[in-house]
DNA sequence: CAGGATTGTCACACGCTTATCACCGCCCTG
DNA sequence: CAGGGCGGTGATAAGCGTGTGACAATCCTG
């Protein structure tokens, strides 16, 4: 279990980090927005330790936009980290998608406890939830970012083209414009239509037994594309 | 929005219909199990807020078989109310199929955070489910822009035929004039008669088996098409 | 630093969609 | 019966979206 810790105070994320080490977990350090989310995409944690009032860039102006970014891209745990008295802040962290909160100054048995409250909880979501999304004859582990295929093979999918996968199997069977994929892929704002092409043609590449005649990713003129079979 | 409060305890269902018609919703009661799931099935809540601990039948022993027999019926998203310090049950009860739990004593906006958070994931999840008309013999998904027909043959609809289908089908029956039809499928002004009739006959060769002796789009001379069996 | 994988950019060709023109048959009416 | 409105049919060309190939830029890794 591995847990990112986003703090700016270097007193305190070292004490937080202390403390869950010692309680078992691996800890990875960011101290400010971007470094953060760097962590989140390399490091894979399983749970995020966020304080709500971070230095950073004025796009990521605090840990809610954080928050809600993550949240949109995956079901990732997030405990807030929040100075007690500031209710509002715990009010907006949860409407960003927080999971819980901790009220600074805490205990180490309290953080623990949080933690592993929230663990629990995400399991107990996840395993209803599929860890791998499977349409018939595709089967892909977004984690692993591997597509098994109907004849067995298994392909490696890039981490754009995982995200592309995954927001089309997400919504199977229905038409994703050109802009729901690219801020589904590239995020808000991110990429053009012809780096969305160019990215289709790839993935099909890997997925398609015949990518000149696609089985499962179906461009709809003029609309954008959708996945199902045949 | 309408949410069905599940709680016996009369004053705590009183604060909590009262916090969440304050905050816009429609608040529906019920407090034991019988009821909860009479009101379920009658009113057709969007979400519902479920006390554990429910005097009840024995079968229906306590909040848990609610929520899983709620899920086996629906997604409907299910919020939990339940006393600090029982974490059994805010496990047993995610396990069981809840989406999120809240803990008594709770404060106001903390209830509502909560409830937007949860209606705003079953939103996410819930927009897949694809709305398709159906008349006799056809069936057509407006997002997919393809009709099924009668012999089980898919046709694929370029954008225009698409618009032109919905319009009779949302109409079907009644007789839609040709200047009808020009705005709903070019927009106002946009198409000329000429256009139609050629829109027209390009849907037909995709859905009438015999296009010649049309079974579904039928012309009234003078006034325009209308959409009927045979 | 070299080399590969990943990703972004450009150019082009093909195919489909769609608009426009032309023609024919039908019904109605003067 | 002639003529005109109306609707079905065919063919054609313009225009756009999409697929494709090649190449450059970037990132990552040994």
């Amino acid at each position: 279990m591995k847990i990112l810790v986003v703090e700016d105070d270097r007193v305190v994320a070292d004490l937080i980090t202390f403390t869950v080490r010692r309680a078992g977990y691996e800890a990875v350090m960011a101290n400010d927005a971007v470094s953060a989310l760097r962590r989140w995409q390399e490091d894979q944690p399983d749970l995020i330790l966020l304080d709500i009032n971070l230095p950073g860039t004025p796009e990521l102006k605090d840990g809610f936009a954080i928050c809600r970014y993550i949240r949109r891209e995956s079901d990732l745990p997030i405990l807030l980290l929040t100075v007690r008295g500031e209710e509002d802040d715990i009010v907006n962290g949860l409407e960003a998608g927080a999971d819980d909160y901790v009220l600074k100054p805490f205990s180490p048995r309290q953080l623990v406890a949080r933690i592993q409250a929230v663990l629990r909880r995400a399991n107990a979501r996840g395993s209803a939830r599929q860890a791998t999304f499977s349409v018939k004859g595709l089967d892909f582990n977004p984690k692993l970012r591997e597509v098994r295929l109907a004849n067995g093979d298994v392909a490696a999918l890039t981490s754009l083209e995982s995200r592309l996968l995954e927001a089309l199997m997400l919504n199977e069977g229905q038409v994703l414009t050109i802009d729901d994929l690219i801020s589904d892929t590239w995020g808000a704002g991110g990429g053009t239509s012809e780096m969305l092409r160019q990215l289709v043609r790839r993935l099909r590449a890997k997925v398609e037994p015949d990518p000149a005649n696609p089985r499962y990713i179906h461009n709809i003129p003029g609309l954008g594309y959708t996945l199902k079979i045949s």
